[in-house]
This record gives structure tokens, sequence and C-alpha cells, in this order.
DNA sequence: CTCATGGTTCGGTTATGATCGAAGCATGAA
DNA sequence: TTCATGCTTCGATCATAACCGAACCATGAG
């Protein structure tokens, strides 16, 4: 007697502890890469991306490629609901809960992006600028005219970065916070410009450390105010 | 990184095809016997024995013993709402619906989940009483003042209802109209009117057949119009 | 170009668990 | 008592799939 859609399949996948942990790291819609799922789940790279791509053929998660990454969130909202009333469930018998990892705060505080500046100070730049309306757009970001006067008077020969072929606003997302931040020629321009006044200084890792001074400079630059920061995620 | 109770261990249960089969007979709320159970998913008696040996162990269903044979039913309400999440996700992944037939539309038209009525006929009558104001709020629902009033003269004993642990108003989502439906003290309620006054009858299955008398009268009763049944889902 | 890195695919090993036969209990009927 | 029925436990078999090493592919950096 079979009845409805067989839910054996879908449970099976949400059954294995490497899945239903690579899952349940996606749980806050944060997108993540491949080895930050394998990492997780506490399985090598490869095992996690065999992993994956059976979830992705079911449709509960997602891809996006960007770069050399590809990124994985959940596929919507129901797939987190129903992991929500999974763990409803499961508390019955016994609640777990596992080991948490503590990430490097400077990587999150604020980091290149291959070539502009992403993280935490990324986030708010760009939550900044489109709140002044500089930038206009969801995904699809263009500098507005009051933008390109801004970035003008600021220096920026923004008439030559339009006649380049590389977009001149582009959004990123990222990594540690989920939200999108501001890449494309000018988010470069920018970053080459936080460097060149030395706001801030390049690590040996991606990590970009900024001065005490030079963080005032920047968000003063920007106009950036304390509601232009992205939430602190709980540790 | 927040985790939550660990869900793997609970949807690998679910993730077994005998087992699932087997939650899917308890679905419509009776308690059935190992060797029914056993039926329903096509395996041994002593197969089934240790399958509900575990789901009994994490408390998804629960055994009375009554003679020589031991009954069991789900848990709770809230295990038929998983799996009936669960088959909303398994259907929207493309889930291979193996068997679609009249059958299948006698479950899409009204159904029994767990003790109340889902189906079209369920998602209607939520619809109904929403529209009318006797229930109000999206997903956490209420029974309004009128609403009160109303099956107070229907006959039910709210006030009862009102003290019992169990929530009276609960949104259920379900797998075949991707709807909510009213669930719940009074949703359990209602199907039991239902049932009472010979509206319809329970076949075999979790279908719930309407006569053509008593779905006029259940319209009436809970003043349903055509604009409160959902769309035919296409295809 | 070369090198490094992120990710995928393949193959072989291993372990978990689903399954059923057979035997063992328990309950109720004769 | 003896027998029958409903169910559980034990033991052995067997299939699925999780896992990792190694090789391979793609992209970006230098």
């Amino acid at each position: 007697m079979k009845e409805g859609p067989a839910i054996a399949p879908v449970a099976a996948l949400l059954g294995d502890p490497a899945r239903a942990n690579m899952l349940g790291a996606l749980m806050d819609g944060r997108a993540l890469t491949v080895s930050e799922l394998a990492e997780a789940a506490g399985v090598t790279i490869q095992t996690a991306s065999g992993h994956l791509s059976k979830l992705e053929a079911a449709r509960l998660v997602a891809a996006e490629k960007q770069g050399r990454h590809r990124y994985f969130r959940l596929s919507g909202p129901d797939v987190a609901q129903v992991l929500e009333a999974l763990m409803g469930l499961a508390q019955r018998t016994g609640a777990i809960r596992v080991r948490t990892g503590p990430k490097d705060a400077a990587l999150r505080a604020a980091r290149v992006c291959y070539d502009h500046l992403a993280g935490e100070r990324g986030v708010a730049l760009l939550n900044g600028l489109a709140r002044q309306g500089l930038v206009t757009g969801e995904t699809e970001l263009a500098l507005s005219e009051e933008g390109r006067a801004f970035f003008q008077c600021f220096g920026v020969d923004v008439a030559r970065l339009e006649k380049g072929r590389r977009p001149v606003c582009r959004a990123c997302l990222d990594w540690s916070e989920r939200r999108l931040h501001l890449g494309g020629a000018l988010g470069a321009t920018i970053l080459s410009i936080v460097v060149e006044r030395q706001w801030g200084r390049r690590d040996e890792s991606r990590a970009l450390v900024f001065t005490c001074d030079g963080l005032a400079a920047f968000n003063q630059a920007f106009r950036l105010t304390s509601e232009d920061s992205p939430e602190r995620s709980l540790a």
C-alpha cells in the first residue's frame, strides 16, 4: 500500500551523521564550501564531495560556483524547517550538543577576497554604501549618480573604471558573514586605497589587520555607522 | 557554530523503507499489531519486531499489550507532523511517486493525518475558518473569540480542549497541497465529528471518502465556499 | 609557462545493519 | 495438561554504502 511520496530515501539522506552535520552547519542559512563542510562533518574532502552530490541530486542543497570554490546552501526554508522538526523529535531520546571549533577571528573581521575587501568590514562597507544610496540593486549592483560623485570626490577615476571590461560593482558572497560584499573594479580600488593609506596591513594569510586609527579613518571615509555592521554571530 | 540535538539517529530510523512503511501505516492514528505492520512493510514478523523495538526505544512509537497482541501507535501528533513534512520534501525534490492512481487522488482529496483532517478538504477547512476570522495567525494559530463562540454553538467543549496539554489549534503542513491544514485538539475533534455524523467513512487506507450529502453538510457546517478550496495543483 | 589549491572521480576495504530460519517465551483456548 | 497463536531473541548471511588513498580536472597565482 503506497501512500504518498516515499519518505525513506529522503530520510536516509538525513540519517547519515556526516550529511546531517553538514546540513546542520548550513542551518543558519550561510553558504559554505566543500572544505568547510568536510571539516564540519569530520570527514575528508572526497567523502564530503560525494555526500554533497547526493544532497544536491535530491535538491536538499543548492550549489553556486564562485571562482575555485563551490558554495553550498540549503535549497529552501522548508528544508530547514524539517531539520528543525527532526531536532524536536531527537530531543526526546537525548539532546546532544556537538563541539564548537573557534575559527580565525581575524579572518572573519576583515580579509582579502581575491582583490577586494571581505569579511565583517567588507559587508559593513556594502551595507553603508547601499544605505546612503551610493550603490543600488540587490545582487546586480550599480553605482548611482550620487555614488559617482562621491567616489569622484574621493579621488577615484570612475570614468576609467567604467571603460574597463570588468564590472565596476559586483556583489560577492561572503563565506564568513553569509552576506554580500562589494567586489568588482570599485571593490578592488577601495582595497588598494586601504592598503595605500596604511589603514591596515595584510598579514601572511588573507587576513587584513586594521590599525586602530585606520579603522576609524575607514569608517569615517565611507560614513559607516554601527548599524552597518552585521550582527556578530554567536560564538 | 550552534548545534542542536543530533538528528542523524532519528532520521536514520525513518530512512529504512521497512520502518518508513510501518510508520506510514500508522499515520492514520490507529494502533496496529506486529503482524499487520509486518505485512504493511513487506517483511517477516521477526524483522518487523526488531524494527519496532528500535522505534519504541527512540520513542517514535508506543506499544500497548492486549492479550496475546501488542498494539503499536505513533507516540504523538508531532511524529505524524514530521512524517508529513518529510513527504512534502520528498515530493518537492522530485520524488519518485511509485504509484499514481485513484487511491492517490482520494488521498489528495481528503485523508486522515494522524487524528485530523488533511488533503484538499483539510486545507479548505482551515482557509474557510481563517477567512471568517474564527482562527487567526499564520503558522501560530489561535482560536478567536468568534471562533470560540462558533465551536461552542457547534457542541464542542472548547474549555475542555483548552485545559489539555495539547494545543487547541495547530498548523500542519500538507504534503499534497503544500498548504497548511488544521491539526491540534480542535482538528481532532472536527474529524471525530465528521466520522460520527457519517459525513464520510475511512477506507482501509488513510483516505477519507465523503458521501455526497456528507460533503455538502460539511461545507455548510463550516460555511466553506469554493474560494476556500485550494487551486488544483498543476500536473 | 609552472605551481598551488579546491574539488571530483575511481577503486578497494570495511563496517554497519537489514533480513530470515530456527528456537524460545508468553498467553489463551481446549 | 496440551496445543496454537502472537511475538521475541539468537545466529548467520549478505548487501549496501561510508570511508579514504590516489589520481585527475579546473581555476587562479606568480
